[in-house]
DNA sequence: CTGTTAGCGCTTTCAG
DNA sequence: CTGAAAGCGCTAACAG
């Protein structure tokens, strides 16, 4: 491996002179600058971002941390993130937790090690609080996203989860669904929450009184397994409409509905958080709350670059997305 | 931040005892063991991979470059490396070169400076080869990925595509379809080449006559341009079937058609290479030939690994994955 | 404008 | 079983 030594030999200067024409600091003479950036062509020289790294503090390096890579919501969001890391001039270490707190710490133990210069991380739940409080007493910038953990202060780009559902209930109640289902997140999410909160709201607001037969608790990844589908639909008054509290929930919901030979939105309407991406542009099926998801990874770039650059800390700050209601053919009018 | 010699001293120990006990190395007796083991945690201490890496000379990760993070094929891809990496103690630097050479270059240069100890490299083409070079010269170990690079000798994973284009275009043929348009990919790619080729054997088996006026050449990420499918659909003998070399570009063709009018499969049946993840899922449409993506990001992974930890070199090794055709209502059979 | 010295945090000798 | 010295590749601080 070649070393500024090896060129500050050959050009016959001084290591610290190559390292000021490699960073284009302190004066160097046009001339000197010329010989050296000539052999370092010749000698194919890249320098060692570790060494740099070491001396500096410094890595220019970000880790993004999702948890679920299959999600076009994360992984739209991840390109978002990518684009702005590498615009702004940093190389990202990606993460997936899978939704699960020990892989979770798995990667905030990397996370340290490598010395990031900051985190955007998207927690898996409330559980990710002793997580983040390593990443606190570590002193590494961090900003969250998409979920909250309560305890912790920080910067936040967060989506705005109770009244995406509350407007997406609401669609269903003007469709004159009485009946309504929620099978939503753990309640270990904080955007879980929000939307179990959307939910009561909108049936508040409408009269409609609130049963917790039709309340499921989740895991975003997993769905639902059939004997709770068949207990939820086995009651004495079954639902007529389903809102699942994200995009993977409703795949499930609707899959197993056409395993019993059910139709959406025929036998019930399903609507759901979070769009599906191009799949939703092959198909424009299913009833949703799009969220602005590439934003959520550019916002929080920036944020957190800006924070590491700029020492930005008067308060944390939140940002707050909304979210978009795009009625499609999955929901629709309930027959008397 | 706090260091091993932090450690030492409050444990009473050298700094090399410290190191000994951080990596299990040499022998330590057990009582001076558990008493550094004890500080280390009551310090919070974390080691600093750079400085490791700067002596060691390896730096524990890997990275993986891919040329479009939106599309399923590569996400599904990613979410195997990412997998694969962790359980074998990688960590994951990530890149996405959007098929664009100018990024590719970028993402290469940072890679050589970061000194990831390997790279599973999905190429933006052939224009990838002054690239690949680049590593060859700095003997990073890397494995293909997806697509070939002529002049490249290396390990790689790569699918059937010859054969599974072959098949899809059977598969028109059996419906009764003879104008089957190919929109394929940039001549630059090797897939591109070979979806080509195998559109083209399937019509010699089949003894139909190849018609230039019914090939274009596209772009993976772009698809088509109206004025161009205007000229395809305008022909005295239009086309009764496309081929689409990938899924993005068989989206579009899709809308495309949706936009004019036109129903698939009523009007044209659309065939494709490579599935849609869940999409598929929600909505069993597209005939596709589908590759397992996943496994390509895990038998990458592993191959890279191994090439690392065994320096496992008799010869570059080829891992050619099969495609399978999977018959969905995009295509059906043409009327007489 | 250019060079020397010291040190970032760690591990590899080599001694004890 | 434990420690001292040297060095991985680079840059900040200070001289000249």
């Amino acid at each position: 491996m070649i070393t500024i030594y090896d060129i500050a030999r050959v050009a016959e200067v001084s290591a610290m002179t190559v390292s000021r024409v490699i960073n284009n600091t302190g004066r160097v003479s046009d001339k000197t600058r010329r010989r050296v950036r000539q052999v370092m062509e010749e000698l194919h020289y890249v320098p060692n971002s570790n060494a740099r790294s070491l001396v500096l503090q410094k890595t220019n390096i970000l880790s993004l941390l999702i948890t679920d890579i299959t999600n076009p919501f994360y992984t739209t969001l991840a390109r978002g993130a990518e684009d702005t890391a590498k615009r702004l001039g940093y190389r990202l270490l990606l993460g997936n937790s899978d939704e699960d707190y020990a892989k979770e710490k798995d990667y905030v133990d990397m996370i340290l090690s490598t010395r990031v210069d900051g985190v955007l991380f998207a927690p898996a739940g409330d559980g990710s609080f002793s997580h983040l409080q390593q990443l606190e007493q570590h002193r590494i910038p961090f900003v969250l996203l998409d979920r909250d953990v309560p305890g912790i202060q920080a910067d936040r780009i967060i989506g705005e989860s109770r009244e995406g559902a509350r407007r997406l209930v609401e669609h269903l109640l003007e469709l004159g669904h009485r009946r309504i289902a929620l099978l939503g997140g753990s309640q270990d999410v904080s955007t879980a929450r929000e939307r179990h909160a959307g939910y009561r709201e909108a049936l508040k607001l409408n009269d409609v009184a609130y049963d917790e037969a039709l309340v499921l608790h989740l895991n975003y990844r997993d769905g639902l397994n059939p004997s709770a589908l068949d207990h939820l639909l086995g009651q004495e008054k079954p639902p007529t409409a389903i809102f699942a509290a994200n995009n993977f929930i409703a795949l499930g919901i609707i899959q197993s509905l056409r395993a019993r030979g059910l139709q959406v939105p025929d036998d019930l309407s399903v609507v759901c958080f979070d769009d599906l991406g191009f799949a939703s542009v092959l198909n424009p099926f299913l009833t949703v709350a799009a969220q602005p998801a590439y934003q959520f990874g550019v916002l929080g770039m920036e944020r957190l670059i800006s924070l590491i650059e700029n020492d930005d800390s008067n308060g944390p700050r939140t940002i707050i997305l909304p979210s978009e209601l795009i009625v499609r053919s999955s929901s629709r009018k309930l027959e008397p």
